[in-house]
RNA sequence: GGGCCGGUAGCUCAACGGUAGAGCAAGUGACUCUUAAUCACUAGGUUCAGGGUUCGAAUCCCUGCCGGCUCACCA
């Protein structure tokens, strides 16, 4: 099954390109109206990698309009592709539902979707949706059959089977049987198509033979007979289907990812279908790498690189987009959001673009189009550019702070940063940011990025307290059983007038404060973390803290 | 085995034929001071290796090494 389809000829872009300009560029080099495709086999879940492909070719549609092109966009699904994996089947359907087309398995999830291929179909639909991915139409194969559209290419290829035969062997170096038919016919009788074999075209049928063994992973139930290809009985392999939908829809322009790229892989094998069986040059290619965790091709079967859906509870769309577009497409991304600050990072990254579009002097040199990396990564296409990035963003990092500290009115801190009241659209940035935040916190966030006062007993790093540091913890006590402060304001005020008074610097007395409590050397505005507190806790965590080394426990 | 991408500072990357640079991390200091903030400064590189082309190479060519993905059955 394929992860997507997706490539620009000759041509990704070249060094020296603009990490935008990949697209200008194609833009640039066609003319008249466009017709960008792209398929998917629904088969499962959607990882965040393969949301490469569809950012791709939304950019894409996007800087060819921008230039005035007519272009239509469109996205397959391949659902009559059959079942081959075991893994995603419930056990009980598996012997039933193995080599069977997924839109003819039933919805495994019962949850009112027509068949298995809507219900996955409909999943990374949704994801593209919140990407601000608006495919002008999506086509189902299932669908498309029926209606005839395909005869006419199943007709072809079956009266010029030898030649398909021929760049199988030549371009891929599979060699089918001579006898062998570029057919697929969906069993009369158990309803696999992954299973039968097709011989003996006469120009209106084929012979027909369901195979036990033809497959691994399917055991075909046996039947034998003659069929028309024709209506819907039959589906043509992936990649004369592949062909097909190009001649079908015009297509012009067809990204693919590198593992359909490769030499004497799919889209060589298609391209020569095109060529030679359909006689039609084929679609524009654009090869594009992929989305790598950790060095590694994410899995979720290896717990890394969530579900895209997932993922993009974490990442919002605008900085989703922004991940692939701000890299070339043929250059392999590393990303590893696990127990990293990849994802702060890659917010603080977009914001630093957003101000440097909006004018403003940013720290670091830019990469170059970096006005457009940005207009690419916005949801809206007809965004306001200018507008949107002189937009006012709380670091990730900052909230991720401010969001642990208890009491705090977040939206208060941030516009006092802001130095003015924040607007509509930046209260609703902030909203998704903390979101974000708080997912971020959950799900991938290092611990160092995690506060979490140790209510249980003394951290052990609260042994590194100097003497004079100690005596500060036991003074504050002390002043704190006293006055009982109760706001942060009193805390605050507290711990200056002790720090004073005992010629402490203030560093040394707030980390003092933050290994006590939090067993680490920095942390929040620690009146109001203590303030937060029960009083009697606190008061005995400082006189714990505060003993003399050799009694602290 | 074929294809593609890559190997530049601790990490992520940029320079793509003309003096090797950023961000983060690290270190120092400042802010009469909350601190994952801000500001200033410092340190850190035989650009994987070896050949070649060139006045000049991280950059172009060849060879090799290393890493990753991908294809070779189906989709």
């Amino acid at each position: 099954m394929s992860e997507c389809r997706f490539r620009v000829e000759g041509a990704g872009p070249g060094r020296g390109a603009s990490s935008v300009d990949w697209a200008d560029e194609l833009a640039a080099s066609v003319e008249g109206p466009q017709v960008v495709n792209d398929s998917k086999t629904p088969s499962g879940t959607v990882h965040v990698g393969s949301l490469r492909g569809p950012v791709i070719l939304d950019v894409i549609t996007r800087a060819l309009r921008a230039r005035g092109l007519e272009t239509t966009l469109l996205y397959g699904v391949d659902d009559m592709d059959s079942m081959d994996a075991q893994a995603l089947l419930t056990p009980d359907a598996v012997e039933r539902y193995m080599g069977v087309p997924l839109a003819h398995i039933p919805d495994q999830a019962g949850d009112c979707h027509a068949s298995y291929a809507r219900h996955h179909a409909q999943t990374f639909i949704d994801v593209f949706a919140g990407l601000g991915i608006h495919p002008d139409r999506y086509y189902w194969m299932s669908d498309i059959y029926p209606t005839g559209q395909v005869d006419p290419f199943i007709r072809t290829a079956l009266d010029r089977a030898a030649v398909v035969r021929d760049i199988y062997r030549r371009v891929a170096n599979v060699q089918h049987p001579d006898h062998w038919l570029p057919v697929g016919i969906v069993c009369p009788s158990c309803g696999r198509v992954g299973t039968t074999i097709a011989s003996d075209w006469d120009g209106e049928t084929v012979a027909v033979h369901c195979r036990p063994d033809l497959v691994t992973w399917a055991t075909g139930c046996g039947w034998t007979g003659r069929l028309s290809p024709f209506g819907g009985t039959a589906k043509l392999p992936w990649n004369l289907e592949w062909a097909a939908q190009w001649s079908l829809f015009g297509v012009t322009i067809e990204p693919n990812g590198k593992d359909l790229a490769t030499a004497g892989g799919s889209r060589d094998r298609s391209d020569a279908i095109a060529r030679e069986v359909f006689d039609r040059e084929p679609p524009r290619n654009f090869p594009y790498e992929f989305l790598n965790i950790g060095g590694k091709k994410m899995s979720t079967s290896k717990g890394r690189g969530a579900a895209a859906h997932r993922f993009t509870e974490v990442v919002p769309p605008e900085q989703t987009r922004f991940l692939f577009v701000r890299h070339r497409p043929e250059s392999v991304i590393e990303f590893d959001p696990e127990g990293t600050d990849a994802i702060p990072r890659l917010f603080d990254e977009f914001d630093r673009l957003g101000a440097a579009t909006a004018g403003r002097e940013v720290k670091g040199e830019l990469p170059s189009g970096h006005a457009s990396i940005f207009r690419y990564s916005l949801l809206d296409p007809d965004a306001d550019v200018e507008a949107v990035a002189g937009a006012f963003r709380p670091a990730f990092g900052h909230l991720a702070l401010l969001v642990q500290v208890p009491g705090v009115d977040v939206a208060a801190r941030v516009a006092a940063e802001k130095g003015a009241p924040l607007t509509d659209a930046e209260t609703a940035e902030l909203a998704t940011r903390l979101a974000a935040v708080r997912a971020w916190l959950e799900a991938y966030a290092p611990d160092r990025a995690r506060l979490e006062v140790r209510r249980d007993a003394l951290p052990p790093e609260a042994a590194a307290l100097g003497n004079d540091q100690r005596g500060y913890l036991r003074a504050l006590a002390d002043a704190a059983a006293e006055d009982a402060p109760a706001t942060g304001e009193a805390w605050h005020a507290a711990i200056f007038a002790v720090a004073a008074a005992n010629g402490l610097e203030s560093k040394a007395a707030f980390n003092a404060l933050y290994l006590a409590f939090l067993g680490r050397p920095n942390g929040p505005r620690a009146g109001w973390l203590l303030a937060s507190l029960d009083r009697a806790f606190v008061i005995d965590r400082l006189r714990e803290a505060g003993s003399p080394v050799g009694l602290a426990s």
